[in-house]
DNA sequence: GTCAACAATATCGTTAGCCATCTTTTTGTT
DNA sequence: AACAAAAAGATGGCTAACGATATTGTTGAC
């Protein structure tokens, strides 16, 4: 993310073309939303960390943004609830409290759990197949030990689960939901026997699907996530806790 | 809160120098949240309607704003999904598909229900009389036919079931739900028998709550929701379809 | 009379520069 | 040596001006 920011930057600066100069350059420096983008990402890769102040000439270097696209940025990202903004201080990367993720958590749970009664119910032979294969691929890598694959594919199975039955919007809150946690997310899978236990419980789901019974997908999906929540909130303690 | 912004404009519009203004009023315009409060109101109050354009010199000048903390406002809001932003044409009040608000609510169901366990589960009992009182007054709404009246202790009424349990954040993502179809919810409580059934609903869950069932109050609550996205969606066949 | 091309206006997007505010450092006094 | 006050540096906020684009109105030709 941060180097297409910056080939972008350089590429319209060395352009040869008249034509293409002429195409490129209208757009001087990456769009704000672009900038939303590459800062949400080092939140997520825990490059920015929670209480770090972001300062705007700072941002400006590292994404040749303007001031004005790096304020737009800082605004959206605010209404995402990932910053804070402060009159005269600056943006500062929110803090979720561990109560508040529990309730983030509650909220997902409460919400992958409809998608997983509609995806018993509404979904195709041929989609459930294609979930049956993502979580052998997802055993697999419990195997081969392999967490960072064990997560993408993750995303992958709950992204698709709601997405088959049309739920977008319903997709849409749950991953704004996930960003203010996604760098315990991420750090979650290389600890214990996470994995072992996500494979479970999605096997669970994954069987009350295939059985075509709504009622305990939508159980299934909500221990899944409460399950998820109490991992984390241990590995709470574990880091921060007495 | 517009009242606020009007006599702030209409006192800077009537002065006679810039300079003047400038030195008198150190305090400088209204703050980017409270535009965005303002922008939201109007269209909550169907001032705005859906696929109307936003000029940006408009808004400046009803609220007295300068230009760059419209524009604020406006990601802001295009961020929540209020506003859509396109290049070179400027902010247009977001129109939600039925589909769309039918997946909002379904939303608001699974959040609320959650609550509503929770109440059931938590509350004191000074609480749950806090909430039949106010169930009762709306009752009395019923029988004197005042709905905008009963629409606010409507809103009272969830919204205190959500907060005294302390789940804040739920309340906040359910209100944020809320947003984009409450043009219509206010339209609502006008039409058929709306306030009578949704006062059933609530004496349904109230029962729960007192008698302590958890799960018969979340599924009371979720009932309630889904009868109330029915309720919208037959009026907006009745409005629109054919 | 209608349609198309061109011009004019209005609006949006961007940048640069100035002003207000906060923080930190330095200096002076107790 | 410690604390307080003032000044300097840094940071964010705001306005004004400029360039790009869409929309609208006008004029001319078919």
């Amino acid at each position: 993310m941060a180097n297409d920011i910056v080939d972008n930057f350089v590429a319209s600066g060395n352009s040869a073309r008249m034509d293409d100069i002429a195409k490129a350059l209208p757009k001087s420096g990456p769009p704000a939303a672009e900038i939303a983008d590459w800062v949400r990402s080092q939140i997520r890769a825990n490059r920015f960390v929670p209480g770090q102040r972001l300062v705007e000439v700072d941002i400006i270097r590292r994404t040749g943004g303007s001031r004005f696209k790096v304020r737009e940025a800082f605004q959206r990202l605010a209404a995402e609830g990932l910053l804070e903004i402060e009159e005269f201080k600056g943006a500062f990367v929110r803090e979720a409290s561990l109560d508040e993720v529990a309730q983030l958590y509650r909220a997902r749970a409460a919400l992958e759990g409809i998608c997983a009664g509609d995806f018993a119910r509404q979904a195709s032979d041929a989609d459930k197949e294609k979930l049956r294969i993502i979580a052998e691929k997802m055993e697999t890598c419990v195997e081969s030990g392999s967490p960072e694959q064990f997560g993408r594919l993750n995303s992958e199975w709950h992204a698709m689960l709601m997405h088959v039955t049309g739920n977008h919007v319903i997709a849409d809150i749950v991953s704004r939901l996930n960003t203010p946690v996604h760098h315990l997310l991420f750090e979650s899978f290389y600890r214990g026997d996470r994995m072992t236990e996500a494979t479970k419980d999605h096997r669970a789901i994954l069987d009350a699907i295939l059985e075509g019974d709504a009622p305990a997908a939508e159980q299934a999906m909500r221990r899944h996530v409460e399950n998820g929540l109490q991992f984390l909130t241990s590995l709470d303690k574990a880091l921060f806790g007495t």
